[in-house]
RNA sequence: CGCGGGGUGGAGCAGCCAGGUAGCUCGCGAGGCUCAUAACCUCGAGGUCACAGGUUCAAAUCCUGUCCCCGCAACCA
């Protein structure tokens, strides 16, 4: 057994949730949910970056504080991932004092002391009206492309992190220790060092930012994002302070969970801060892509922007059901896309009619003049079932989510087949109870196969089929042993429940 | 010469890293079944795998070049 630490970006508290956050947290929710299900501790954790300048303009527009901005939003995210059945064990917040700050100070002094910050002055050109700086290829004719005005030269103080001598030896730990999963978005990161790194910014004078953690030692500085957030993933462990738990990190295997605009910060500046800080590095970084609507970036401006909460509620609050669609439609790093035509689409020929179908008629063929009754024995579908559970495991254990989807459905389709051409239906007495006692076990193992993906369906499954399990599926500490894989593997099991409809049809 | 991804039957995608009968979902056509949520099953039509060269007995897959589409381009989470 292995202990496994998975970790997702923690989200910006300056605006509502979007497709592309739950798009992550479902990604690393499937993740930690099978880590848990093959047997794995796990300690799962999402959280709110709630520091920054955008955070006091948004609260300003808003007549609230910083402070007040950040509780209003902390619920919002949180009752949506609890929707959707998220099953974190730890949400961090980064305006914690308590929990968070002690150690993102402490990272603080330990780089400084080694050496890897430096003050310096920073000269930009500084738009008023934008309150930002412009490097002076993004000017029009000198000017600000919004405001066209000139920009006066600004001249601040900034802590930097030297970075730049770093690029070598994160050559090689990017080789060696910390993978980049899939591998094609590793390429990117080395393409970045090839060319040689710059010194970061880490931190602002406080008249220019406010909203943030004081620097240790220099009152007159806030933070900015890097050692504040990205800290996150050891303060939520407490690494750093006199109540740290260690083994999730130095004994465990650490999974960072991101999206590919962020993943130059993860690869580069976070391993490099681990560093100097006398902390090991993680052992993965796995980046997902982009969700587009209809074919297009989501934008305002085009509106295209779908909704979570939109989703939802065209499917009645059925969470798995998007949990279902971002698993199957989006290949793990790649950019995807949402469609209403696709997802309607996919409802129906998979959750509908492949797999609800099956388990309705298996179920009513199953009860029809008995009640219900089960002789489970060596069948003929029996080996697929072993077989697609291999393929499952192997796709699981790779992050190749859609190829695990892929093994469940293949076990409905073999089911529906085996109906077919034995006449299931005409069956009579002890025939009859055999063949459809194999379909309800075929049915058992399609469930545990789904339980990572959609798990209140896959309960709901289990408690149609009458499992002894089903109660427990949900919990954190439930396990698929091997006996539970193995064909009539689970010995208690006598006779199947009520039939119900699975997935409605849509839009009545 | 900024970086990266992509161009595969009507639509959306997989296959390419480790060359060897081109696969999946939806849609379409024909048939079957009637247990089931008008669901299920079988068969079929439809592709010069962007284009041009090259390597090879053999290329969607490797190499070179061209065209087109899409992201990113650093303090914008």
């Amino acid at each position: 057994m292995s202990r496994q630490y998975i970790t997702t970006a923690i989200d910006y508290a300056n605006a509502s949730p979007h497709m592309g956050h739950v798009m992550e947290k479902i990604l690393a929710d499937v993740c930690a949910r099978w880590f848990r299900l093959r047997g794995d501790e796990v300690r799962f954790q999402i959280g709110m970056d709630e520091h920054g300048i955008k955070i006091q303009e948004t609260a300003a527009k808003q007549g609230l504080t910083p402070a007040a901005l950040v509780e209003k939003m902390a619920p919002v995210y949180r009752d949506l991932y609890g929707r959707l059945g998220i099953s974190e064990d730890v949400f961090v917040r980064t305006t914690d004092r308590d929990a968070h700050w002690p150690t993102v100070i402490e990272l603080w002094k330990r780089l400084e002391t080694s050496g890897a910050l430096e003050k310096r002055s920073y000269a930009g050109l500084y738009c008023v009206g934008c309150e930002r700086f412009y490097t002076a290829k993004d000017l029009v004719d000198g000017k600000c492309p919004l405001h066209l005005t000139v920009p006066q030269e600004v001249k601040e103080e900034n802590w930097f992190f030297l970075l730049g001598r770093e690029t070598a030896w994160l050559q090689e730990a990017l080789a060696k220790e910390y993978r980049i999963i899939p591998e094609q978005r590793a390429h990117e990161t080395f393409s970045l060092l090839d060319r040689g790194l710059e010194d970061v910014s880490f931190s602002r004078p406080r008249s220019s930012l406010e909203w943030g953690i004081p620097v240790p030692g220099d009152e007159g500085q806030t933070m900015y994002v890097w050692c504040d957030a990205l800290t996150n993933y050891i303060s939520g462990i407490g690494l750093l302070t006199d109540h740290a738990q260690p083994e999730w990190w130095d004994d465990a295997t650490v999974t960072h969970v991101i999206g590919k605009d962020i993943a130059r910060f993860h690869a580069l500046i976070w391993p490099a801060m681990l560093k100097h800080a006398g902390v090991t590095l993680p052992d993965r970084l796995l980046i997902h892509g982009f969700l587009t609507s209809e074919g297009q970036k989501m934008s305002k401006s085009i509106g295209n922007v779908v909704s979570p909460e939109e989703v939802l509620a065209h499917v009645d609050g059925n969470a798995d059901v998007l949990r279902f669609y971002l698993s199957h439609e989006i290949p793990v790093g790649n950019d995807g896309d949402f469609s209403w035509k696709r997802f309607d689409e996919l409802y129906d020929a998979k959750l509908r009619n492949q797999l609800g179908n099956l388990l309705n008629r298996v179920l009513v063929l199953l009860r029809k003049g008995t009640e219900g009754e089960l002789a489970i024995g060596p069948h003929a579908l029996s080996p697929d079932v072993e077989r697609q559970w291999t393929s499952y495991r192997t796709a699981m254990d790779a992050f190749e989510l859609q190829d695990a989807l892929q093994a469940a459905w293949s076990l409905c389709v073999s089911g529906n087949v085996f109906i077919d051409t034995h006449k299931l239906w005409t069956k009579k007495g002890e025939e009859k109870t055999k063949e459809l006692s194999a379909l309800a076990e075929l049915l058992r193992h399609v469930s545990l196969m789904l339980l990572p993906f959609i798990p209140r369906t896959a309960q709901r499954m289990a408690r149609q089929l009458h499992l002894p399990y089903a109660d427990r599926m949900l919990a954190k500490d439930f396990v698929i042993t091997d006996e539970m894989k193995a064909w009539g593997g689970v010995a208690d099991w006598k006779r199947v429940g009520e039939p119900e409809i699975l997935f409605p049809p849509l839009g009545k």
